[in-house]
DNA sequence: AGGCGCTGTCATGTC
DNA sequence: ACGACATGACAGCGC
């Protein structure tokens, strides 16, 4: 109950979401007020009376062809599974094309349209409209009734209540013609109700009902007079979401399959005797509407419908877009790509496409947003008026003709150039506004880089094609010296035209000869930087080699001083005692011999150090 | 809006 | 002297 009134709160303000919103809550909005204050809301139930009375008449069809089946089998072509068309009394539509005729029938077989496909989908809604108020009115009481107390369609009693459900609000429909028909089809219209009782779709719609069971009542329900309401318990169905319990309690699903049994089984066999029944869906169902998404058990049951329960997308009948595809697979597809990108297939049973045709390949080249300019191109048209026309073409009054322009210049051999050159050849063409309106022929490249370097070279190619240089602009670049000294004097080229090509061979070149200097400049730096990050480490190990030296010559001296200081303990005078390491120094001279001499008195070391060597050893 | 990087182009110098 | 090439400087463009 709660979630049920709560998109009334959420009603969409928004206008431009209101399609999205309505497919997207109507699942969870069964209260009467919304379609009251919601336009959109409105006509999204049109379209689904509309497919209620498509509905009734399908199984109206059902119903003949299963009497058909007992009484006049020979009417079945045994080869195509077919029913053979019978002249007789009634000119029955096409898809069944029975023999039997009630008067409910006869009412419809007045106006039906043959299944002609020739017949808009306008048309035959239409007739339909004109033709079934009634069922119309029927089916919607029908919605509403509150499964809890409709007894099994079999019985007399559930005519009994559903006439009486019925009849209240009959005359309060001022749609309706009603009541007299009505009584007079009382027979039919029972048997027409077990049929729709066991329509997966009322399924549904009695199961939003469960769930609020008061709010349907034909009685008790003001809404139950509006022809507007019975869109929701469908709406519902269609939009169950991913848990399919949200919408379809167990509970009461199983207390659903023990009232009416027959319903769950939702008929294979109205698939295979209802034999037209894609054909008719496809007929009379060219609009996304089938397409709307589903889940769960709605999904799988509906599934076997095949296309008899299309759901309801809030779509305008026929837009471009539907003319443009008309087939309800085409409106299929496209609905599935709008509204329901993360459900799964919604089924309405139409044999569907799987094979994803997203968009005709028209759109897929140009739909863009661009209307098949690139940004480059865009730049070029802007670029065009300037550059090359009043440069040289005014300056000379020479006449562009871009047909002669390119058969010369493929006439002339090339030599190898850059695929990007290569490829912006057509693209020149294109960006020529005189030539086919702007229209871009090939893929919309967002690589920037060279777009840029294609606006940069169609400026020279713009320039060459005004002043109708017979070569292409890589072969000027490019060529030799010799090759293109030959070339040019091959051809008559008058003072423009020669002063352009040199121009553009200089520019040309520069530009690879920067494009070369920033290459090795590049190159430069990197090199720079690896022999920076080389002299780093090498600075690091001498460094590091440095320290070791350092920390080994402390070491050594550190060892020498302790010998030197051992040495000078050993030494004696005269008299026993010990030299003092401050009044002498122990001296070695190259050929090894070790001296003692007084730090102050250095004149005579020799001898002394000699003697006190002498004397310490 | 300004900075930054990329690219084309021009001017100039060198070979 | 001329052409090719190298390079600094500048402008345009896109991010």
């Amino acid at each position: 109950m709660t979630d049920i009134q709560a998109p009334e709160t959420q009603h969409p303000s928004q206008q431009a979401m209101e399609l999205i919103d309505i497919l997207w809550r109507q699942d969870v909005d069964l209260g009467a007020r919304r379609e009251v204050f919601d336009y959109s809301h409105r006509q999204k139930e049109h379209e689904l009376q509309r497919r209620r009375e498509q509905e009734e008449e399908k199984k109206q069809q059902r119903l003949r062809e299963e009497e058909k089946a007992l009484l006049a089998q020979l009417q079945l072509d045994e080869e195509t599974g077919e029913y053979i068309p019978r002249p007789l009394p009634s000119a029955l539509p096409p898809p069944t094309k029975q023999s039997t005729v009630t008067p409910l029938e006869a009412t419809q077989n007045v106006n039906f349209p043959e299944g002609d496909d020739s017949m808009s989908f306008d048309e035959c809604m239409q007739l339909l409209a004109e033709t079934f108020p009634l069922v119309e009115t029927v089916e919607h009481t029908s919605a509403c009734l509150d499964p809890a107390v409709a007894p099994d369609p079999s019985s007399s009693s559930s005519n009994h209540i559903l006439m009486s459900a019925k009849e209240p609000a009959l005359p309060q429909d001022s749609l309706s013609p009603a009541p007299v028909i009505a009584d007079q089809r009382a027979p039919e219209m029972e048997q027409a109700w077990m049929e729709l009782w066991s329509l997966p779709e009322l399924q549904h719609c009695l199961n939003l009902q469960m769930e609020e069971p008061t709010a349907y009542l034909p009685t008790s329900s003001p809404e139950v007079q509006d022809g507007n309401y019975t869109f929701y318990p469908m709406s519902k169905s269609t939009n169950v979401g991913p848990n399919p319990e949200d919408a379809c309690p167990p509970t009461f699903i199983n207390t659903f399959e023990e009232v009416f049994p027959d319903m769950v089984t939702p008929e294979p066999m109205m698939v295979n005797s209802n034999l037209d029944a894609e054909g008719f869906c496809e007929t009379f169902y060219p609009d996304p509407v089938l397409c709307a998404p589903e889940s769960g058990e709605a999904h799988v049951m509906e599934h076997k419908e095949s296309g008899t329960l299309p759901e309801l997308p809030k779509k305008p009948p026929l837009n471009t877009m539907d003319l443009h595809s008309h087939s309800p697979r085409d409106a299929l597809e496209r609905c599935k790509q709008e509204a329901m990108p993360e459900l799964p297939d919604s089924d309405s049973g139409i044999s569907q496409n799987t094979s994803p045709h997203a968009s005709s390949p028209e759109k897929s080249v140009y739909g863009d947003g661009s209307f098949g300019f690139s940004d480059s191109e865009v730049e070029e048209l802007d670029i065009n008026p300037g550059s090359a026309e009043s440069d040289y073409s005014e300056m000379f009054s020479l006449n562009f003709q871009p047909d002669d322009f390119q058969q010369n210049a493929l006439m002339v051999p090339h030599t190898g150039q850059s695929d990007q050159q290569q490829d912006k050849k057509p693209k020149q063409h294109k960006s020529k506004p005189a030539e086919d309106g702007g229209q871009s022929d090939g893929p919309f490249t967002k690589d920037k880089q060279k777009r840029r370097s294609e606006v940069r070279l169609s400026r020279d190619e713009q320039r060459a094609r005004a002043l109708q240089i017979p070569f292409a602009v890589d072969m000027i670049i490019n060529l030799p010296v010799d090759d293109f000294n030959e070339l040019m004097s091959k051809h008559q080229l008058n003072e423009a035209q020669l002063a352009l090509v040199r121009d553009i061979r200089r520019r040309g070149k520069n530009k690879v000869a920067a494009q070369n200097c920033r290459k090795r400049k590049m190159e430069n730096i990197v090199g720079l930087e690896y022999e920076l990050d080389s002299l780093k480490e090498e600075k690091e190990l001498l460094q590091k080699e440095k320290s070791q030296t350092g920390s080994s010559l402390r070491k050594m001296k550190q060892q020498l001083s302790t010998l030197y200081l051992e040495v000078f303990s050993m030494l004696r005078d005269e008299e026993g005692k010990r030299y003092s390491p401050s009044d002498y120094s122990l001296q070695q001279t190259t050929d090894g011999s070790v001296f003692l001499v007084p730090r102050t008195k250095k004149t005579h070391v020799g001898k002394s150090k000699e003697h006190k060597l002498a004397s310490a050893d």
